[in-house]
DNA sequence: CAATGAGTAGACAAATTGGTCTGTCTGCAT
DNA sequence: ATGCAGACAGACCAATTTGTCTACTCATTG
């Protein structure tokens, strides 16, 4: 079915948390601000947290199609792509509804390791961490998986580093330091 | 002054800040447990904002301390201090109550840059890079500012690492990160 | 001894929480 | 045309939220 509605519940769910945070963004206020009626919401999700992993999971969708778009700028050029990472980065805090990542933000405010919402939040980065590491082996890694271990610390870094401080030049640091490492890796 | 009461109703709020997050922690539970009456919470603080704000200055205080202490341990020799910090980091890490950073959580429940909490988280963080920098001017870095920032994407990126997936190695592989960083900027 | 300051328990208020339920209406397919 | 699925508004619920207030107790100290 893939209803218009719950589509659109879930879009607006997505940047009302996005924008205010899980507990503080209440079910009637996502309600109004979407124009929908209660029994929908309960209809298509059985409590708030099935509707908060419904927006994680279109987060997550959102978030790979968008960096690959971004590395495919690139063909062939791994080390480039790698790189892209944080090109990326840089036009994601750009925009003025940046809060930092949905994922961090949900393992933050529901701590327990075996809650389904940090799990999904945990199964996310593993994703991106499994991208990162084929990408480092195709560009020749000596130890591909430390590769994209350090460049994910570099780019959660840069995320939470702007998301605290708006000011700071987060991704353009942390594509520096990147910049070193993968040729660390590449020549070594 | 400095209110004995005061004292430990910070230091359980802490606590319960850390364990649960902000907003899921109600004040009521923060008292019980505590074991303390609502009205001298409210006699020493304005709101629950206000008490956030004390732990966060606790925090800032403890914090320091320890690091401070850790990096003392390499007395004279600034490389070593600079990658302390990471040592101090798989210690913290190793704790079972190891929640995330109570700042970068503040400023993800607490996402107006405006807000008091999220300011404090902010300060904070400052305060940590003005600290890295000094340190990494002494052990004769090129660009120390540059050291510091690269330093501590690594770290935060380490923390949330951790924080999302309680099983990833991560202080291990920021330190290393770091030493590469650190003798990048050393020898150029 | 008496006064004072700090703490206590707990009632109370007003708003908000997530969630359930009822009854009505609309649009689409048979 | 009829029937039905899906969405609607909104009442309602019990629990919980932050915060205020009152009345009582208990030490310390002059």
């Amino acid at each position: 079915m893939a209803s218009k509605r719950r589509d659109h519940l879930v879009d607006q769910a997505l940047d009302m948390f996005q924008a205010e945070g899980y507990h503080a963004t209440g079910i009637d206020k996502i309600l109004s601000q979407a124009g929908v009626a209660k029994m929908t919401l309960y209809n298509h999700f059985k409590s708030k947290d099935d509707l908060i992993l419904a927006v994680l999971d279109r987060r997550d969708g959102q978030f790979f199609q968008w960096l690959n778009r971004r590395m495919h700028q690139h063909p062939g050029a791994a080390r480039d792509q790698l790189l892209a990472l944080f090109d990326a980065l840089e036009e994601w805090f750009q925009r003025d509804d940046f809060r930092g990542c949905l994922f961090i933000n949900a393992a933050a405010e529901y701590p327990t390791p075996s809650d389904p919402i940090h799990a999904r939040a945990a199964a996310h980065k593993r994703r991106l961490y499994e991208s990162l590491s084929e990408l480092a082996r195709q560009a020749g890694a000596k130890r591909p998986g430390e590769l994209a271990a350090h460049l994910m610390l570099l780019s959660d870094g840069a995320i939470v580093t702007k998301q605290v401080n708006s000011q700071a030049p987060a991704a353009a640091q942390a594509k520096k330091a990147a910049a070193l490492l993968v040729d660390h890796a590449l020549v070594a």
